[in-house]
DNA sequence: TCCCTTGCTTGACAGCGTCAACAAAGGCGT
DNA sequence: ACGCCTTTGTTGACGCTGTCAAGCAAGGGA
């Protein structure tokens, strides 16, 4: 898909525009993307013909002049895989062009061997294809520091991992183009294309659950920084008499935010180490004191990282989401006080958006980065 | 200057690459830019028939093939103006096309008011001119939210002022472009281009003097956000329990690491009114143990901010710079702890660099982006 | 009915880049 | 000294990608 018909820059904008932002009339997309109109009609009628873009009906909205003819990106036209690898398990979904999942499948690794793994994808590859058409990329995400430009995982911890050229193996293994990127990223890039980031030509995207993470979008490009991570707000120190993270630092953010803390927390203060963080969460909806305080300490550790964030960077907008997204409803008071009370006094508040999350969400981010590689790739 | 050349995009690239990275062959430069070597011979005729770039002496580098012949940009083919206001004050610089400062002034402002200080920036233009050839640009820097995106300056606490369209103004009255950017941004900018920035795609600025700054670089692009300002690190959080800021923040990075809030510390506390900031850094450097303990302290939260920044952007190098920078002399070991400290377990250390600093360069800075501004504004 | 507005298309043309071929200018080996 | 090799720089033919100007299409409103 889309290898076939040579894009050209100016095509590939068009494609990408009309991809995230929906049906446009070629008059708007000329304007939008600062082109003459005839430019766009001789852009976009290679993409007709393939059957990437498609007619929508006229749109007859009450307005002066000629109705205008949308325009619109057949998601159906091609498919993506995306797989997110945990340290159990894989999970895999197959979606289209406009990365809605169609189907989706879990599975245990069976190693952490490097060949066990790669077959482990490939398998999965091959039943999300089925009968169908064949995929045009494959995005694997992982927790680490692969990066969507470098075909090797640099180190994975929870794998053991180092310098695992990850892309090239899956490339081979099932003949379709593969990219890794670190999971938070994958995530933001697919806020950018398809969830709340679009619109916004800066955003930062914070997560909670196991831990603690945040991806940005400045200048409407991902933020991949070079070599280093980025968006590394685990372990921002928070107060300095706090509980301890796993690696023995006092009152960071991990240690008051992610869900494995928290559960702790209220399991140790409790005396009940069999408690769920759901059951937490339960329980400080319902106003037992201990798990409200521990809620409201996270809350509060979060909302102080979200304007850390937003200070340094100057985004607009903060997208919160992650498995453990969930509990802003029970400590909002608390994160919306920290962070009004730590965003900069000269700044705007910044909009925060509370995103739901499932976790085929992982899989899907990696998919929204097999399809930006795919097209944005030159 | 620039502006009867009709500069074309290519060209365009071609003037930036020679100007930021020095004399380099047209060969060389083709393949920095990816640009064929035929393309470089038609970008260059017209820019060495301006007389913007000239052949500098033949590269007799002993390799085999025949010698290269490096171009040049002509630093005096044109010249800039950088203006810095404070609270009391105008400094300004009259700079060539690399930023090397060739005259500057400072003068008092008569008053806050709008035109006082238009007619104060002319007067110091008109000043800096004198008979020598009209500069191709002015660039105005100051503190608060304004963005060399805009013209007009939202919010100026010192100066009293909201949505001011200084660079209009100053462009009537001046009958040359002006633009008006942060003071932090600009020098940053001045870094990207003509300081520790040249050859990094991303880096990041760190500012101590009277308040802590920070400017970013990301993707060779200098980050302005959009409304809200960026790398507002000032009143970052440090500790639960430390010295407040005039916001009424305990323990916030400005409250240690300003340097009036060292002086004021040291002052305090060896009940000393008089001590000046440097009195207060001899001192430190002399083994007084107060003044010693009080400059750690503004050591490890000065590392505490540049850990923060290069953990959530990902920068690959730190700039430390500053009217108050030369306090590293005597907090090094504190400084280099909280960075190793607060650096994300996962990310390799982050470069430092420090940046010896007169006032200069504020307005120094402002002329870099007058040039950006020049260059590269369509 | 005519005109006005807006959307879309077409063909002529201009700008900017590559490609291929070649000239220039030195080092190196025989 | 001579040719050969390597690298740099130049030139002209060509192709691609956009704009411009002109015109057609398809409605609404006076």
């Amino acid at each position: 898909m889309l290898s076939e018909a040579h894009l050209t820059e100016g095509m590939r904008s068009v494609f990408v525009e009309l991809l995230v932002h929906g049906p446009l009339s070629r008059a708007e997309t000329a304007r939008r993307l600062d082109l003459s109109p005839s430019a766009l009609t001789k852009l976009t009628k290679p993409l007709l013909g393939t059957g990437y873009l498609v007619h929508q009906p006229l749109d007859d909205r009450g307005a002066m002049g000629r109705p205008s003819q949308p325009l619109a990106v057949d998601p159906g036209r091609g498919a993506l895989i995306g797989v997110k690898l945990t340290e159990e398990e894989l999970f895999a979904v197959r979606t289209d062009l406009r990365a809605e999942i169609q189907r989706e499948l879990r599975r245990p690794l069976i190693s952490h061997d490097v060949e066990d793994v790669v077959a482990g994808i490939g398998d999965a590859v091959r039943d999300l294809t089925g009968s169908g058409v064949a995929p045009a990329a494959v995005g694997i995400s992982l927790a680490g520091t692969a990066s969507g430009e470098n075909p090797v995982v640099p180190n994975s911890p929870f794998l053991g991992w180092r310098n695992v050229p990850l892309a090239d193996l899956v490339t081979a293994a099932t003949g379709v183009p593969a990219v890794v990127e670190n999971d938070v990223r994958a995530l933001t890039a697919a806020q950018q294309w398809f969830g709340a980031g679009v619109g916004h030509s800066s955003f930062a995207l914070v997560t909670v659950g196991a831990g603690l993470g945040c991806g940005l979008v400045i200048g409407d490009r991902l933020v991949r920084g070079a070599g280093r991570g980025t968006g590394l707000v685990g372990h921002m120190s928070i107060h300095d008499n706090g509980p301890l993270c796993e690696m023995g630092h006092r009152g960071c953010a991990r240690a008051y935010a992610s869900s494995a803390a928290i559960r702790r927390a209220v399991a140790a203060t409790l005396d009940r180490p069999d408690l769920t963080f759901e059951t937490c969460m339960a329980l400080a909806a319902d106003g037992e004191p201990v798990a409200r305080r521990i809620f409201e300490d996270a809350g509060s550790a979060l909302g102080q990282v979200v304007a850390t964030v937003a200070n340094i960077t100057g985004v607009e907008l903060v997208v919160l989401s992650g498995e453990a997204v969930t509990m802003y409803d029970v400590c909002a008071g608390a994160f919306d006080a920290a962070l009004a009370a730590h965003t900069h006094w000269t700044s705007t508040p910044v909009d925060v958006v509370i995103k739901p999350f499932t976790f085929s969400e992982w899989a899907r981010g990696a998919a929204v980065i097999a399809l930006q590689h795919r097209i944005l790739a030159r």
